[in-house]
DNA sequence: TCAGAACTGTTACGATATAACAACTATAAT
DNA sequence: ATTATAGTTGTTATATCGTAACAGTTCTGA
């Protein structure tokens, strides 16, 4: 099954969170960060998801649970997990969503995950991250050709899933 | 000199703004939308600019010239002319600039513009549109090849521009 | 055991964006 | 000319997203 086709079909998603908190531990344990409630609780909650999640929402979450009730607190805990490469941003919607393979991990100490790209479903609102080495490469020889250093790359595509498309006009 | 040159480069912003409100002219004209005081400057200041700007940053130069105090102004003009095609919003910055081309105008009435793709400098902050076929048709394949239906991209680079480039360490 | 780094809790605020509604204005059809 | 309509404006209020700053706590390693 390929990225997108898992990303948007319904699937096993405790599965998906029991790997992502091992994945994170391990990194955490590797890497000499501290894991506290609110952050695994945070990733949890975007990894069963498997879709965009605004910061309040999550907020309101946590609160429920008692982990938290200020933006701070969440906004802390995204940019943990962020700069860890366990989650992204989607600027488009000012959301967040679990990454799907942040064992691939691309990270440079610079706060850059250069090749990130998603697919947005208009219609169910789920994400799906998508690893592209064609497009990847166009999007590198498309800066460098015109002399720019590339840093950070934002690719979002909106549109229809595959799921949605078979299943409503 | 090719478009990312163009727009990294100084040059005579006078002739960016005549040719762009000319051809915002014409285009109410054919497609029988109305421009207002608003509309026109706050396309102006941003065809002067060749910078993102923030809403409210064209809302207080509004305000200074007594065409509007209140963010609704603002942010109606900016729909206006991001329907029209003239000008984009750049997601990761908030922030709004215009458009390169709108001449070449893709739209299809349904709000899409597929293919823009920015180089935003985080030096000097200014913003370049490209054109880039290969780039286009690389997106397209990624998302029609996972089945999924394309309505629109958001691309948007961040890095060094080619004049920041020479000019700093 | 204690110095320094990392983390938490909290208050306050700033920045970005929209809903809703009454009043006005241009347009085009009668 | 007169009106019906769609588009536009002005305004208030509020929603949504995000951060600065600082005092206090906990963890970690020398």
């Amino acid at each position: 099954m390929t990225d997108t086709a898992l990303a948007f079909a319904e699937h096993d998603h405790g599965h998906c969170r029991e790997t992502m908190l091992d994945e994170l531990a391990s990194v955490a344990k590797t890497r000499g960060l501290r894991l506290t409630p609110a952050r695994v609780r945070v990733l949890e909650l975007l990894s069963e998801a498997h879709q965009a999640m605004g910061a309040y929402e999550l907020l309101d979450r946590l609160r429920a649970e008692g982990l938290g009730s200020q933006p701070p607190v969440i906004y802390r805990a995204l940019e943990f997990l962020i700069d860890a490469g366990f989650v992204h941003k989607i600027e488009r919607l000012n959301a967040y969503v679990a990454c799907c393979h942040p064992a691939h991990w691309h990270g440079d100490g610079l706060g850059g995950e250069p090749g990130a790209c998603f697919l947005i479903c208009s219609r169910c609102r789920r994400v799906a991250e998508i690893e592209d080495g064609a497009l990847a490469m166009a999007i590198a020889q498309a800066a460098a050709g015109r002399g720019f250093a590339m840093r950070r790359t934002v690719l979002e595509i909106d549109g229809i899933c595959p799921s949605c498309r078979v299943s409503t006009p």
